[in-house]
DNA sequence: GTCTATAGTAGGATAGAC
DNA sequence: GTCTATCCTACTATAGAC
């Protein structure tokens, strides 16, 4: 019962349309008859379709950019840093699985400018995982597997979180964590 | 230099189109320009917008449940399966990568009957795999973790290889197959 | 097999009343 | 804060000439 304001009522309804459909399959009218209202009112509360986008966008990735600086300047040793980052991944998803949707699959229609912002934070996000694999097999830490193959394995699943975790009705957050960091780790076999 | 009909290429050049873009983003007369023709030109040779996706996914998706089907009735073990089921995602991923993508993203725009029949396929292609992680747990070759994240995990990878394979430059398709099977099976610590 | 022309519809967004 | 009315553009698809 938090006191939110319209602008963020309507991003909200915007991530779930997002998700099920796209950001282009989604018109301002299907947006607009979610809210109950008509799609002229929506730019009462909001600039541009575009702009939408952009918050969920830019806002769950800078929230990815804050988390990974914390785990890259912390004083702890590769496979914890893989597991915090499995944590963030989970936080996030819990908090804001819609939005996920748009970032993973929609961040191609930002316009220019938040567009280069996001490839920048993504790329950096990337590279800040690719160093902490690396260290770890040089600290015989981790397995000397192609590091590529390793960060996209465990960061597809990650990504891909926001999908499968609204299905599973059953599972607790800490036992979901756990299980994953098996898994992602130590293998199934 | 295989003689592709008309057909063919209009279907191949859409499927990079809808990868970059997603479905509902590509105009009609964007794939004309990808083709050097005019928009009106394309409907010498297909019906519709609709009838390029539902080529795309739906011929994608008979070749995964072929694939599956074979797994199931072969005699092998759960681990011998699930090293065939990354096999299969590997070849048709290096086969028709961009195909992959509107299988993954832009499914929801199957008109009615074939996203029955597509959700139908991946439906049951899940509940494949899950029996053969089940079956593995019981026989003892897999550990005991939660079936769900197991075969989340390994799909989710498998399922966004065409995102990352086309930018791996140098890497061998059979040095893929085999980290790819260690890492996701045997894991990285 | 491709073109021009165009029909018919639906999209994002604005103006101005209430 | 929401409405009706509407602008302008862009979309899918068709008709018919070459």
């Amino acid at each position: 019962m938090k006191p939110e304001s319209r602008k963020e009522e309507i991003i909200k309804a915007a991530a779930i349309l997002f998700k099920e459909k796209g950001y282009s399959a989604v018109t301002m009218r299907d947006l607009a008859k979610a809210m109950g209202i008509k799609a002229a009112s929506l730019y009462n509360h909001i600039q541009s379709k575009q702009e939408i986008l952009s918050t969920i966008i830019i806002d769950l990735a800078e929230e990815f950019t804050t988390g990974m600086n914390q785990i890259v300047n912390c004083d702890k040793n590769a496979t914890k840093k893989i597991e915090h980052i499995i944590d963030l991944h989970i936080d996030v998803t819990l908090r804001n699985s819609d939005g996920l949707a748009s970032l993973n699959n929609d961040w191609m229609h930002l316009e220019e400018k938040n567009l280069q912002y996001f490839e920048k934070m993504r790329h950096d996000y990337e590279e800040n995982f690719r160093n902490i694999v690396k260290k770890g097999v040089d600290q015989e830490e981790i397995k000397p597997f192609n590091i590529e193959i390793m960060v996209f394995s465990t960061l597809s699943t990650l990504r891909t979180l926001y999908l499968w975790y609204p299905k599973q009705k059953n599972i607790d957050a800490d036992l979901l964590k756990h299980d994953m960091i098996s898994v992602l780790l130590k293998g199934v076999i």
